[in-house]
DNA sequence: TGTAACGTCTCT
DNA sequence: AGAGACGTTACA
C-alpha cells in the first residue's frame, strides 16, 4: 500500500500541534472554563478531550513528524537566510487539498499560491487556486467561504473545516495577501552581460555598494535590469524603511521587503493601511508612529505584533486615556492575541509617549501591565534573565508625582524619563529612588531622568 | 508507555 | 449551525 507522505497510517491528514510558544500556550489551565470542567483533573468525565479555552492556542502549528509531499523532507526555513528561500523551503499545508509541500517543491512557475495569515505554514496552494478560479486581491475569506470550489466533498474531507474552527476562535475580516509565484532559483551570482559573459564582479561585492546607497537610489538601480531588481530587493539593504507619505503601492513594497524597523513618522497613513500592514510584518520590531491620527494608530487595538519592543506614539493626536486603555487591553472581540502593551513577548520594551494628553491614569494603567520579575523566567525565547524594560516618556503635563508610585511596583523597569512632565518634581524623583533603593537601585541621570544604577 | 487534545463524525 | 463524543494523533 503506498500513502501519500502528508498522511498518516490510517490514511488522516496531519493534524497540527500547539506551538508552545504564545501567550495562550504558555497559561495554565484556568480550571473553570467548559472544557477544564468536563477534564478528570478537575472532576469531569473525560468524554471532550479539548484544550482549556484559555488556552487554546494562537498559532498552531505543523507536527514536527510532517513532510513535503513531493521530496519527503522537512522544512527547511531554518537552514536559510534569505526571506524568499526561507518561503520556498518551509513546509506549507493547504487549506483545501491538505497536501503538505514545499512550495519550490510544486515548480509550478506560472501560478501563485494564496497565503493564509490565519494559521502558520497555511496556504491555498497553486493548484486549488488556479482551480478556484476566484477573483484576486483582497477578499473576505468569511464570506467567500460558502462558494468555495467543492473539490472532494465525496472522497475526503478538506481542512476548510480545521480553519472554520480556528475563524471562530479568531473571527476578524482577513484580507489575503496575494503572493508571488515562488521564484525558481536564488539570486543570480554575477550579471549576465550582452556578449553571454557574466560581468567580474560577484554578487556580494555588488551588495557591499548598493549598501551605500540611499534607498531613493536603491529605487533607482532597481529599474537597470532584472538582476539588480533581484539584488535591491534583498532584505539587508531594507532592514529599516522610512516613509514620509504612504500609497497603496508603497505598502505592497514594503511587505515585500520584511523590515524590523518601520518608521511611519508624520505620515497620513490610515488605519487600514496600518492594520494590513501590521498584519503581514510578523517578525517587526520597532514602529514608529510619531504625529499619526490616533484614526491610524488604532489599528493596533485589533491586530498583534508579537515581537514588538519599540512603540513610539510621541503627538499622537487624540491619544487620551481612554484610547491608551484600549491600546493596552487584549482586543475586544474575543480573539485570542498579545496587545502591544509590555505583556507582550518584548522584554526590551521602549513606549514613547511624549506629547500625549494623558494622566496618571494611563501610567498606573502601563505599570499594572508591565512583565513582573517572577514571571520572567517562563521567557520561552531563552532571552537571558537580565533582561530589561526601559521606558522612556517626557512631556505630558497631566502627569503628576503620584505616577511614580506606579512604577516602584515595576521591578522590570529601566529607565523613566519625565524631565519635560512640568507636574513632576525633582523631589518626588529623590524619594523614588529612596525608597527603591533597598531593592532596585535608581539614580537621577539628569533632573527627572531616572535610570537603573547597574 | 501515558497524557493532551485535534479533527471529524453524529445528533439535535 | 452548534454541542458533544470519540478515535486517533502528537509528543514526552
Ligand atoms: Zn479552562
Ligand atoms: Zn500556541
Ligand atoms: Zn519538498
Ligand atoms: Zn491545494
Amino acid at each position: 500500500v503506498c500513502l501519500p507522505s502528508n498522511r498518516t497510517s490510517s490514511g488522516a491528514r496531519r493534524r497540527r500541534t500547539r506551538c508552545r510558544r504564545c501567550e495562550a500556550c504558555l497559561r495554565s489551565e484556568c480550571g473553570e472554563c467548559h472544557f477544564c470542567k468536563d477534564m478528570k483533573k478537575f472532576g469531569g468525565p473525560g468524554r471532550m478531550k479539548q484544550s482549556c479555552i484559555m488556552r487554546q492556542c494562537i498559532a498552531p502549528v505543523l507536527p514536527h513528524t510532517a513532510v513535503c509531499v513531493v521530496c519527503k523532507e522537512a522544512g527547511k526555513e531554518d537552514t536559510l537566510e534569505d526571506e524568499e528561500d526561507k518561503f520556498n523551503f518551509m513546509l506549507m499545508e493547504c487549506s483545501i487539498c491538505n497536501e503538505i509541500v514545499h512550495p519550490h517543491c510544486l515548480k509550478m512557475s506560472d501560478a501563485s499560491g494564496v497565503v493564509n495569515d490565519e494559521l502558520p505554514n497555511c496556504w491555498e496552494c497553486p493548484k486549488c487556486n488556479h482551480a478556484g478560479k476566484r477573483g484576486k486581491g483582497s477578499t473576505c475569506v468569511c464570506k467567500t467561504k460558502s462558494h468555495e470550489p467543492d473539490v472532494s466533498s465525496s472522497s475526503s474531507s478538506s481542512s476548510s473545516a480545521d480553519l472554520h474552527r480556528y475563524r471562530r476562535l479568531k473571527c476578524v475580516q482577513m484580507e489575503r495577501h496575494v503572493i508571488r509565484p515562488p521564484p525558481i532559483s536564488p539570486p543570480p551570482d554575477r550579471l549576465p552581460l550582452k556578449d553571454g559573459k557574466t560581468h567580474v564582479i560577484q554578487r556580494e561585492v555588488w551588495m557591499k555598494i548598493f549598501n551605500y546607497l540611499s534607498h531613493q537610489e536603491l529605487c533607482v538601480c532597481m529599474r537597470v535590469c532584472k538582476t539588480w531588481n533581484r539584488w535591491c530587493c534583498d532584505k539587508r539593504l531594507w532592514t529599516k524603511i522610512d516613509l514620509n507619505s504612504t500609497t497603496p503601492l508603497m505598502l505592497s513594497g514594503i511587505i515585500r521587503r520584511q523590515p524590523v524597523f518601520l518608521d511611519l513618522s508624520w505620515t497620513n497613513i490610515s488605519k487600514k493601511q496600518l492594520s494590513w500592514l501590521i498584519n503581514r510584518l510578523p517578525g517587526l520590531r520597532v514602529l514608529k508612529l510619531s504625529g499619526c491620527s490616533w484614526a491610524a494608530v488604532s489599528a493596533l487595538c485589533t491586530s498583534s505584533c508579537p515581537l514588538l519592543r519599540t512603540l513610539d506614539v510621541q503627538w499622537v493626536e487624540g491619544l487620551k486615556d481612554a484610547q491608551m486603555r484600549d491600546l493596552l487591553s487584549p482586543p475586544t472581540d474575543n480573539r485570542p492575541g498579545q496587545s502591544l502593551g509590555p505583556q507582550s513577548s518584548a522584554y526590551e520594551t521602549d513606549l514613547r509617549l511624549a506629547g500625549l494628553d494623558i494622566t496618571d491614569t494611563s501610567l498606573r494603567l502601563i505599570c499594572q501591565q508591565m512583565p513582573n520579575p517572577s514571571r520572567r523566567t517562563r521567557n520561552p525565547g531563552g532571552c537571558s534573565a537580565t533582561a530589561t524594560t526601559w521606558w522612556t516618556r517626557g512631556l505630558c503635563n497631566r502627569v503628576t508625582d503620584h505616577s511614580l508610585n506606579f512604577f516602584k511596583r515595576c521591578g522590570s523597569i529601566c529607565q523613566i524619563d519625565l524631565r519635560y512632565c512640568k507636574q513632576v518634581t525633582k523631589t518626588a524623583c529623590e524619594r523614588f529612588i529612596a525608597e527603591m533603593s533597598v531593592s532596585v537601585p535608581f539614580k537621577l541621570k539628569e533632573d527627572k531622568l531616572l535610570q537603573k544604577a547597574s
